[in-house]
DNA sequence: CCTATCATGGACAGGACCGTTCGAGAAAGG
DNA sequence: CCTTTCTCGAACGGTCCTGTCCATGATAGG
């Protein structure tokens, strides 16, 4: 299909890929962006945009895309073995990253999108921790008192609050993984 | 101003409180829930609905004026002495009640309604649980190696996402109050 | 029973956003 | 240098929501 040589030219990459930034960035902070903004976010007109994707969710897949795409590479190397709690550690550590980042992403595709495609982007980094969970429970480094999936959703909101945070200045960004990590390890862990 | 006798026809203070039970149930699902959506979930037209209320901010005004009152009327009179620990279970438990019920209004009340009284409503019982923590911390029963404003943060996230979950259905709200307090007692008292 | 009060649907203006079309003009790249 | 490709702004139709007006009809309550 691609040919060898680029079939677009320079300047259409290059927009495509300012595009695909800017709308990434605004809709980390609003999901409810317009294209209008992603445009001008951009510096493209708005039918520019138009022009390289056929719709507002035809842009949000894409970036949403992206954003999976990032996710699995970045996780794709954690070492999960070991300690569990170092294991979780060093996960949490990488997953902070990319929560901060797309994380509005994900709440802009989860109105504009199918449920399916979104299905599959959550349950692949929800998969691997849950396999590190499960092996932490069987080891008794976590407590087994909870389920599974409520401590994956606990993970998941403790992660989306201190990327709130951070946007509202209520924590710094460089403070957020400790923060983080100390209390999802804590919830985790720790029975009475 | 009100005089003794209702100043309103009966009929009319009846769709005014069915309004506001369905503005509550609905903008707790969906904080962009239309005015014709609640009108009609009230059963009730959109005209009638705007001759109660000038307008849907001020709908949501009523509808958030009176979440808050009935959070402080029920946090008044939780027992925060004793075990911090303890204290805190009790807090958290009305504190989920009110979270489960009112969380959406909150967050539509954020997208309408000006910051100022929006803090207000939120500082309150804010306010409540820094007390609370600080005494715990202060007696050793709680960490101090994260911000108290953080972990003011991270129960608020655990309580959301119960909220969400349960609406999701994917955990019963029989079974949240646990989840809830375990996780963030955890959170909170366990260090390594 | 009678009147003031309220409910109601239709219709309308105003605004925001989406998606499309057109024509003119700029830039890429062979 | 010249053609293909892309940009850009203006403008338009469509949808959806808010807020308002009006005329008709029901109902409460004295």
């Amino acid at each position: 299909m691609t040919a060898v040589t680029s079939p677009k030219r320079a300047d259409a990459r290059r927009n495509i890929e300012a595009i695909i930034e800017a709308a990434t960035n605004l809709l980390a902070v609003d999901p409810d962006a317009s294209v209008q903004d992603i445009a001008k976010a951009a510096g493209v007109g708005r039918v520019t945009l138009y022009g390289h994707f056929d719709s507002r969710t035809a842009l949000i897949n894409e970036v949403a895309t992206r954003a999976i795409a990032q996710t699995e590479e970045a996780l794709r190397d954690i070492d999960l073995d070991g300690d569990p709690r170092d294991a979780m550690a060093r996960l949490i550590d990488a997953t902070w990253l990319l929560t901060h980042r797309f994380g509005g992403v994900v709440v802009a595709a989860g109105q504009a999108l199918p449920p399916e495609e979104l299905r599959r982007a959550h349950e692949e980094p929800a998969a691997r921790a849950r396999a590190l969970l499960e092996r932490g429970r069987a080891e008794g480094r976590f407590r087994t008192d909870l389920p599974v999936e409520w401590q994956i959703t606990t993970i998941q909101a403790v992660l989306h609050a201190a990327s709130g945070a951070v946007h509202r200045k209520e924590i710094s960004a460089a403070d957020a993984p400790r923060l983080v990590n100390a209390t999802i390890l804590a919830a985790l862990a720790g029975a009475d």
